[in-house]
DNA sequence: ACAAATATGTCAGCCATGTTGACTTATTTT
DNA sequence: AAAATAAGTCAACATGGCTGACATATTTGT
Protein backbone atom coordinates (compact mmCIF):
# COMPACT_ATOMS: atom_id res chain seq x y z
CA UNK A 1 0.00 0.00 0.00
CA UNK A 2 1.97 2.78 -1.08
CA UNK A 3 0.81 4.91 1.69
CA UNK A 4 3.02 6.03 4.57
CA UNK A 5 1.89 5.59 8.45
CA UNK A 6 1.37 9.55 9.04
CA UNK A 7 1.39 8.30 13.06
CA UNK A 8 -1.68 10.29 13.86
CA UNK A 9 -3.74 6.64 14.86
CA UNK A 10 -3.33 3.23 16.23
CA UNK A 11 -0.34 3.89 18.63
CA UNK A 12 -2.35 4.31 21.28
CA UNK A 13 0.58 1.11 23.01
CA UNK A 14 3.01 3.17 22.56
CA UNK A 15 2.22 5.66 25.28
CA UNK A 16 0.71 4.49 28.19
CA UNK A 17 0.95 7.41 29.96
CA UNK A 18 -1.76 9.16 27.63
CA UNK A 19 -1.88 12.84 27.48
CA UNK A 20 0.45 13.03 24.42
CA UNK A 21 -0.50 15.29 21.46
CA UNK A 22 -1.93 14.60 18.30
CA UNK A 23 -1.71 16.34 15.42
CA UNK A 24 -4.17 19.11 16.52
CA UNK A 25 -2.15 20.16 19.55
CA UNK A 26 -4.82 18.25 21.51
CA UNK A 27 -4.66 15.12 23.91
CA UNK A 28 -4.72 12.16 21.34
CA UNK A 29 -6.77 10.63 23.84
CA UNK A 30 -10.07 12.91 23.47
CA UNK A 31 -9.40 13.27 19.99
CA UNK A 32 -9.99 9.42 20.02
CA UNK A 33 -13.07 9.77 22.15
CA UNK A 34 -14.53 12.44 19.79
CA UNK A 35 -14.44 9.84 17.00
CA UNK A 36 -15.94 6.93 19.61
CA UNK A 37 -18.61 9.15 19.73
CA UNK A 38 -19.23 9.29 15.60
CA UNK A 39 -18.88 5.49 15.45
CA UNK A 40 -20.36 3.78 18.11
CA UNK A 41 -23.26 5.90 17.76
CA UNK A 42 -23.19 5.00 13.85
CA UNK A 43 -23.44 1.16 14.76
CA UNK A 44 -25.94 1.54 17.11
CA UNK A 45 -28.57 2.51 15.11
CA UNK A 46 -27.41 0.67 12.24
CA UNK A 47 -29.59 -2.64 13.02
CA UNK A 48 -32.88 -0.52 14.25
CA UNK A 49 -32.11 1.24 11.03
CA UNK A 50 -32.48 -1.90 8.83
CA UNK A 51 -35.85 -3.07 10.67
CA UNK A 52 -37.34 0.35 9.99
CA UNK A 53 -36.63 0.07 6.40
CA UNK A 54 -38.58 -3.27 6.09
CA UNK A 55 -41.28 -1.39 7.11
CA UNK A 56 -40.76 1.94 5.11
CA UNK A 57 -40.04 3.88 7.97
CA UNK A 58 -36.95 5.87 8.63
CA UNK A 59 -34.94 6.91 11.86
CA UNK A 60 -37.63 9.75 12.69
CA UNK A 61 -40.00 7.57 13.03
CA UNK A 62 -38.52 5.33 15.33
CA UNK A 63 -38.08 8.45 17.60
CA UNK A 64 -41.45 9.07 17.71
CA UNK A 65 -42.39 5.42 18.59
CA UNK A 66 -39.55 5.15 21.51
CA UNK A 67 -40.78 8.30 23.29
CA UNK A 68 -44.68 7.68 23.12
CA UNK A 69 -43.63 4.22 24.01
CA UNK A 70 -41.72 5.22 27.21
CA UNK A 71 -44.29 8.36 28.26
CA UNK A 72 -47.66 7.06 27.79
CA UNK A 73 -50.02 9.39 27.03
CA UNK A 74 -48.06 12.18 26.54
CA UNK A 75 -48.83 15.57 24.18
CA UNK A 76 -48.14 16.79 20.29
CA UNK A 77 -46.15 19.85 22.14
CA UNK A 78 -44.62 17.73 25.04
CA UNK A 79 -43.18 15.05 22.17
CA UNK A 80 -41.90 18.15 20.09
CA UNK A 81 -39.89 19.42 23.32
CA UNK A 82 -37.97 16.11 23.60
CA UNK A 83 -36.91 16.15 19.83
CA UNK A 84 -36.31 19.56 19.52
CA UNK A 85 -38.03 19.31 16.00
CA UNK A 86 -40.64 21.74 14.52
CA UNK A 87 -44.16 20.51 14.39
CA UNK A 88 -43.94 20.32 10.38
CA UNK A 89 -41.17 17.62 10.69
CA UNK A 90 -42.86 15.83 13.64
CA UNK A 91 -46.66 15.82 11.88
CA UNK A 92 -45.46 14.02 8.78
CA UNK A 93 -43.99 11.07 10.91
CA UNK A 94 -46.73 11.29 13.14
CA UNK A 95 -49.08 10.69 10.37
CA UNK A 96 -47.56 7.92 8.99
CA UNK A 97 -47.77 6.52 12.26
CA UNK A 98 -51.13 7.00 13.18
CA UNK A 99 -52.30 6.01 9.87
CA UNK A 100 -50.47 2.80 9.90
CA UNK A 101 -51.93 2.21 13.82
CA UNK A 102 -48.74 2.06 15.55
CA UNK A 103 -50.17 5.13 17.54
CA UNK A 104 -53.11 6.21 18.43
CA UNK A 105 -54.69 9.72 19.76
CA UNK A 106 -56.65 10.31 22.76
CA UNK A 107 -58.18 13.60 23.43
CA UNK A 108 -57.53 14.97 27.22
CA UNK A 109 -60.55 15.13 29.12
CA UNK A 110 -59.57 18.01 31.12
CA UNK A 111 -58.28 19.81 28.33
CA UNK A 112 -59.95 19.28 24.88
CA UNK A 113 -57.16 20.96 23.10
CA UNK A 114 -54.56 18.39 24.43
CA UNK A 115 -53.80 15.02 22.52
CA UNK A 116 -52.59 12.09 24.15
CA UNK A 117 -49.90 9.99 22.41
CA UNK A 118 -49.80 5.97 22.93
CA UNK A 119 -48.62 2.78 21.39
CA UNK A 120 -51.12 0.53 20.00
CA UNK A 121 -50.27 -2.78 20.71
CA UNK A 122 -48.85 -3.02 17.27
CA UNK A 123 -46.98 -0.20 18.18
CA UNK A 124 -45.46 -2.00 21.16
CA UNK A 125 -44.61 -4.51 18.97
CA UNK A 126 -42.87 -2.80 16.65
CA UNK A 127 -40.45 -0.71 19.81
CA UNK A 128 -39.37 -3.79 21.18
CA UNK A 129 -38.15 -4.94 18.09
CA UNK A 130 -36.59 -1.97 17.59
CA UNK A 131 -35.01 -1.61 20.46
CA UNK A 132 -34.03 -5.52 21.31
CA UNK A 133 -30.90 -5.36 18.94
CA UNK A 134 -29.57 -1.98 20.77
CA UNK A 135 -30.51 -3.65 24.52
CA UNK A 136 -28.64 -6.46 23.33
CA UNK A 137 -25.36 -4.68 21.89
CA UNK A 138 -24.94 -3.13 25.79
CA UNK A 139 -25.66 -6.62 27.21
CA UNK A 140 -22.42 -7.89 25.08
CA UNK A 141 -20.61 -5.14 25.56
CA UNK A 142 -21.63 -5.39 29.62
CA UNK A 143 -20.67 -8.62 29.42
CA UNK A 144 -16.91 -7.98 28.26
CA UNK A 145 -17.17 -5.02 31.24
CA UNK A 146 -16.33 -4.88 34.97
CA UNK A 147 -19.34 -4.73 36.85
CA UNK A 148 -20.22 -1.06 37.68
CA UNK A 149 -19.19 0.01 34.28
CA UNK A 150 -23.25 0.97 33.02
CA UNK A 151 -23.49 3.26 35.80
CA UNK A 152 -20.35 5.06 35.35
CA UNK A 153 -20.61 4.88 31.41
CA UNK A 154 -24.71 6.58 32.02
CA UNK A 155 -23.43 8.92 34.64
CA UNK A 156 -20.34 10.22 32.46
CA UNK A 157 -22.70 10.47 29.25
CA UNK A 158 -25.02 12.23 31.50
CA UNK A 159 -22.62 14.93 32.14
CA UNK A 160 -21.84 14.98 28.12
CA UNK A 161 -25.64 16.49 27.55
CA UNK A 162 -26.74 19.95 27.81
CA UNK A 163 -28.25 19.61 31.15
CA UNK A 164 -31.71 21.03 30.05
CA UNK A 165 -32.44 18.34 27.72
CA UNK A 166 -31.81 15.84 30.35
CA UNK A 167 -33.66 18.13 32.99
CA UNK A 168 -36.56 18.29 30.69
CA UNK A 169 -37.30 14.76 30.09
CA UNK A 170 -34.99 12.24 32.05
CA UNK A 171 -35.90 14.01 35.12
CA UNK A 172 -39.41 14.89 34.82
CA UNK A 173 -41.86 13.05 36.33
CA UNK A 174 -44.54 15.21 35.69
CA UNK A 175 -44.54 17.82 38.53
CA UNK A 176 -42.79 20.27 38.14
CA UNK A 177 -38.97 21.10 38.58
CA UNK B 1 -50.14 20.23 34.59
CA UNK B 2 -53.03 17.98 33.77
CA UNK B 3 -50.36 15.13 32.66
CA UNK B 4 -50.27 12.38 35.91
CA UNK B 5 -46.87 10.79 36.26
CA UNK B 6 -46.88 7.36 34.23
CA UNK B 7 -43.92 6.24 35.92
CA UNK B 8 -41.50 5.06 32.86
CA UNK B 9 -38.95 7.86 33.70
CA UNK B 10 -37.17 9.63 36.16
CA UNK B 11 -37.21 7.20 39.18
CA UNK B 12 -33.70 5.42 39.05
CA UNK B 13 -33.58 6.94 42.71
CA UNK B 14 -36.51 4.51 44.43
CA UNK B 15 -34.31 1.25 43.33
CA UNK B 16 -30.71 1.50 43.84
CA UNK B 17 -30.84 -2.27 42.63
CA UNK B 18 -31.29 -1.64 39.03
CA UNK B 19 -33.05 -4.22 37.03
CA UNK B 20 -36.31 -3.83 37.49
CA UNK B 21 -38.25 -3.34 34.48
CA UNK B 22 -39.83 -0.84 32.32
CA UNK B 23 -43.06 -1.21 30.12
CA UNK B 24 -41.00 -3.06 27.83
CA UNK B 25 -40.54 -5.80 29.73
CA UNK B 26 -36.49 -5.06 29.27
CA UNK B 27 -34.15 -3.67 32.18
CA UNK B 28 -35.09 0.09 32.70
CA UNK B 29 -31.57 0.90 33.24
CA UNK B 30 -30.82 -0.39 29.54
CA UNK B 31 -33.45 1.15 27.84
CA UNK B 32 -32.79 4.78 29.50
CA UNK B 33 -28.80 3.87 28.58
CA UNK B 34 -30.62 3.66 24.79
CA UNK B 35 -32.04 7.05 25.68
CA UNK B 36 -28.54 8.21 26.76
CA UNK B 37 -27.07 7.33 23.47
CA UNK B 38 -29.54 9.29 21.52
CA UNK B 39 -29.15 12.32 24.26
CA UNK B 40 -25.69 12.82 24.89
CA UNK B 41 -24.79 12.55 20.84
CA UNK B 42 -27.17 15.22 19.87
CA UNK B 43 -25.82 17.38 22.16
CA UNK B 44 -22.50 16.74 21.31
CA UNK B 45 -22.60 17.60 17.87
CA UNK B 46 -24.75 20.88 18.67
CA UNK B 47 -21.27 23.30 19.10
CA UNK B 48 -19.93 22.30 15.85
CA UNK B 49 -23.25 22.56 13.92
CA UNK B 50 -22.99 26.06 15.51
CA UNK B 51 -20.25 26.94 13.50
CA UNK B 52 -20.51 25.23 10.82
CA UNK B 53 -23.75 26.77 10.18
CA UNK B 54 -21.82 30.20 10.13
CA UNK B 55 -19.25 28.94 7.25
CA UNK B 56 -22.16 27.25 5.23
CA UNK B 57 -21.51 23.73 5.90
CA UNK B 58 -22.94 20.88 7.33
CA UNK B 59 -21.89 18.09 9.34
CA UNK B 60 -21.07 15.92 6.10
CA UNK B 61 -18.23 18.63 5.71
CA UNK B 62 -17.31 18.10 9.44
CA UNK B 63 -16.56 14.39 8.81
CA UNK B 64 -14.41 14.77 5.62
CA UNK B 65 -12.50 18.11 7.69
CA UNK B 66 -11.76 15.44 10.94
CA UNK B 67 -11.01 12.56 8.83
CA UNK B 68 -8.42 14.03 6.68
CA UNK B 69 -7.01 15.92 9.26
CA UNK B 70 -6.53 13.13 11.40
CA UNK B 71 -5.41 10.97 8.32
CA UNK B 72 -3.41 13.39 6.28
CA UNK B 73 -2.63 12.35 2.86
CA UNK B 74 -5.44 9.42 2.93
CA UNK B 75 -7.15 8.81 -0.47
CA UNK B 76 -10.90 9.52 -1.57
CA UNK B 77 -11.37 5.52 -1.32
CA UNK B 78 -10.13 5.80 1.99
CA UNK B 79 -12.07 8.46 3.20
CA UNK B 80 -15.37 6.85 1.93
CA UNK B 81 -14.69 3.69 3.67
CA UNK B 82 -14.26 5.51 6.42
CA UNK B 83 -17.46 7.23 5.62
CA UNK B 84 -19.41 4.59 4.65
CA UNK B 85 -21.20 6.36 2.45
CA UNK B 86 -21.43 6.76 -1.39
CA UNK B 87 -18.82 8.39 -3.30
CA UNK B 88 -21.37 10.64 -5.34
CA UNK B 89 -23.17 11.92 -1.48
CA UNK B 90 -18.63 12.44 -0.36
CA UNK B 91 -18.33 14.38 -3.76
CA UNK B 92 -20.73 17.05 -2.87
CA UNK B 93 -18.95 18.10 -0.12
CA UNK B 94 -15.72 17.12 -0.87
CA UNK B 95 -15.96 19.41 -3.64
CA UNK B 96 -16.99 22.26 -1.74
CA UNK B 97 -14.38 21.99 1.01
CA UNK B 98 -11.85 21.77 -2.30
CA UNK B 99 -13.15 24.58 -3.79
CA UNK B 100 -13.36 27.17 -0.53
CA UNK B 101 -9.75 25.90 -0.09
CA UNK B 102 -9.92 23.85 3.09
CA UNK B 103 -8.62 20.74 1.70
CA UNK B 104 -6.00 20.07 -1.04
CA UNK B 105 -5.31 17.19 -3.27
CA UNK B 106 -2.21 16.13 -4.47
CA UNK B 107 -1.83 13.67 -7.03
CA UNK B 108 0.13 10.11 -5.50
CA UNK B 109 3.83 9.67 -6.72
CA UNK B 110 3.64 6.21 -7.28
CA UNK B 111 0.45 5.50 -8.23
CA UNK B 112 -1.10 8.48 -10.20
CA UNK B 113 -4.92 7.66 -10.28
CA UNK B 114 -5.00 8.12 -6.14
CA UNK B 115 -5.44 11.83 -5.06
CA UNK B 116 -3.91 12.50 -2.08
CA UNK B 117 -6.01 14.74 0.52
CA UNK B 118 -4.91 16.96 3.03
CA UNK B 119 -5.61 20.01 4.87
CA UNK B 120 -4.87 23.58 4.02
CA UNK B 121 -4.10 25.69 6.90
CA UNK B 122 -7.46 27.28 6.71
CA UNK B 123 -8.26 23.27 6.98
CA UNK B 124 -6.38 22.53 10.01
CA UNK B 125 -8.10 25.89 11.82
CA UNK B 126 -11.43 25.38 10.94
CA UNK B 127 -10.87 21.41 12.15
CA UNK B 128 -9.32 22.81 15.64
CA UNK B 129 -12.20 24.94 16.17
CA UNK B 130 -15.01 22.56 15.15
CA UNK B 131 -13.41 20.10 17.55
CA UNK B 132 -12.81 22.28 20.45
CA UNK B 133 -16.12 22.75 21.90
CA UNK B 134 -16.14 18.98 22.32
CA UNK B 135 -12.81 18.66 23.19
CA UNK B 136 -13.91 20.94 26.32
CA UNK B 137 -17.09 18.83 26.88
CA UNK B 138 -14.97 15.65 27.76
CA UNK B 139 -13.04 17.74 29.85
CA UNK B 140 -15.47 19.29 31.82
CA UNK B 141 -17.44 15.91 32.27
CA UNK B 142 -13.97 14.34 33.60
CA UNK B 143 -13.67 17.00 35.88
CA UNK B 144 -16.79 15.80 37.44
CA UNK B 145 -15.49 12.10 37.06
CA UNK B 146 -13.28 9.98 39.27
CA UNK B 147 -9.72 8.83 37.37
CA UNK B 148 -9.99 5.88 34.78
CA UNK B 149 -13.02 6.95 33.58
CA UNK B 150 -12.27 8.18 30.21
CA UNK B 151 -10.50 4.37 29.34
CA UNK B 152 -13.65 2.61 30.65
CA UNK B 153 -15.78 5.28 28.85
CA UNK B 154 -13.97 4.39 25.30
CA UNK B 155 -13.35 0.70 26.10
CA UNK B 156 -17.41 0.65 26.37
CA UNK B 157 -17.92 2.62 23.77
CA UNK B 158 -15.33 0.03 21.47
CA UNK B 159 -17.61 -2.94 22.44
CA UNK B 160 -20.73 -0.78 21.10
CA UNK B 161 -19.07 -0.18 17.65
CA UNK B 162 -18.99 -2.55 14.83
CA UNK B 163 -15.53 -4.51 15.12
CA UNK B 164 -14.87 -4.05 11.07
CA UNK B 165 -15.26 -0.37 11.78
CA UNK B 166 -13.32 -0.12 14.51
CA UNK B 167 -10.17 -2.38 12.70
CA UNK B 168 -10.37 -0.30 9.28
CA UNK B 169 -9.66 3.03 10.62
CA UNK B 170 -8.51 2.96 14.72
CA UNK B 171 -6.20 0.01 14.14
CA UNK B 172 -4.52 0.77 10.74
CA UNK B 173 -1.69 2.45 10.82
CA UNK B 174 -0.98 2.36 6.86
CA UNK B 175 0.25 -1.23 5.93
CA UNK B 176 -2.71 -3.56 5.26
CA UNK B 177 -4.41 -6.28 7.22
C1' DA C 1 0.42 -4.24 -26.72
C1' DC C 2 -4.01 -4.51 -25.41
C1' DA C 3 -7.67 -5.69 -22.34
C1' DA C 4 -9.22 -5.43 -17.78
C1' DA C 5 -9.30 -3.49 -13.44
C1' DT C 6 -8.91 0.51 -10.47
C1' DA C 7 -9.40 5.42 -8.69
C1' DT C 8 -11.72 9.33 -9.34
C1' DG C 9 -15.28 12.35 -10.96
C1' DT C 10 -19.85 13.66 -12.78
C1' DC C 11 -24.87 13.98 -14.34
C1' DA C 12 -29.52 13.27 -13.14
C1' DG C 13 -32.99 12.09 -10.10
C1' DC C 14 -35.10 10.09 -5.80
C1' DC C 15 -35.92 9.97 -0.71
C1' DA C 16 -35.94 11.27 4.27
C1' DT C 17 -36.01 14.66 7.37
C1' DG C 18 -34.75 18.94 8.93
C1' DT C 19 -36.08 24.17 8.24
C1' DT C 20 -39.32 28.81 7.76
C1' DG C 21 -43.57 31.31 7.14
C1' DA C 22 -48.36 31.72 6.86
C1' DC C 23 -52.74 30.18 8.15
C1' DT C 24 -56.90 27.43 10.06
C1' DT C 25 -59.65 25.25 13.64
C1' DA C 26 -61.01 24.04 18.17
C1' DT C 27 -60.77 25.02 22.81
C1' DT C 28 -59.59 27.31 27.01
C1' DT C 29 -58.27 31.43 29.56
C1' DT C 30 -58.55 36.15 30.72
C1' DA D 1 -65.62 38.86 23.54
C1' DA D 2 -60.72 38.79 22.91
C1' DA D 3 -56.50 36.52 23.46
C1' DA D 4 -53.80 32.61 24.12
C1' DT D 5 -52.92 27.79 23.44
C1' DA D 6 -52.74 23.05 21.08
C1' DA D 7 -52.85 20.94 17.06
C1' DG D 8 -52.77 20.57 12.10
C1' DT D 9 -51.90 22.01 7.25
C1' DC D 10 -49.87 23.96 2.85
C1' DA D 11 -45.96 25.35 0.26
C1' DA D 12 -41.24 25.89 -0.43
C1' DC D 13 -36.47 25.07 0.53
C1' DA D 14 -31.84 22.73 2.22
C1' DT D 15 -28.92 18.91 3.48
C1' DG D 16 -27.14 14.75 2.78
C1' DG D 17 -28.10 10.05 2.13
C1' DC D 18 -29.13 6.81 -2.14
C1' DT D 19 -29.10 4.47 -7.20
C1' DG D 20 -27.77 4.08 -12.04
C1' DA D 21 -25.14 5.30 -15.83
C1' DC D 22 -21.06 6.94 -17.72
C1' DA D 23 -16.37 9.32 -18.61
C1' DT D 24 -11.40 9.70 -17.90
C1' DA D 25 -6.88 8.62 -16.51
C1' DT D 26 -3.83 5.28 -15.04
C1' DT D 27 -2.05 0.89 -13.75
C1' DT D 28 -1.99 -4.19 -13.98
C1' DG D 29 -2.18 -8.61 -15.99
C1' DT D 30 -2.03 -11.75 -20.04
Amino acid sequence: MSQENTGTLGEKHENPHLSDTSSLGLPRELVEAVELMFFAYRDFVSDPDTILESHGFGRAHHRVLHFVGRRPGMSVSELLHILSITKQSLSRVLKDLIEEKYIIQETDEQDRRIKRLLLSAKGHELHRNLIAPQIQRFQVSLAKSESGTLEKWQEFMRHLTNMETKIDFMDDTGREK
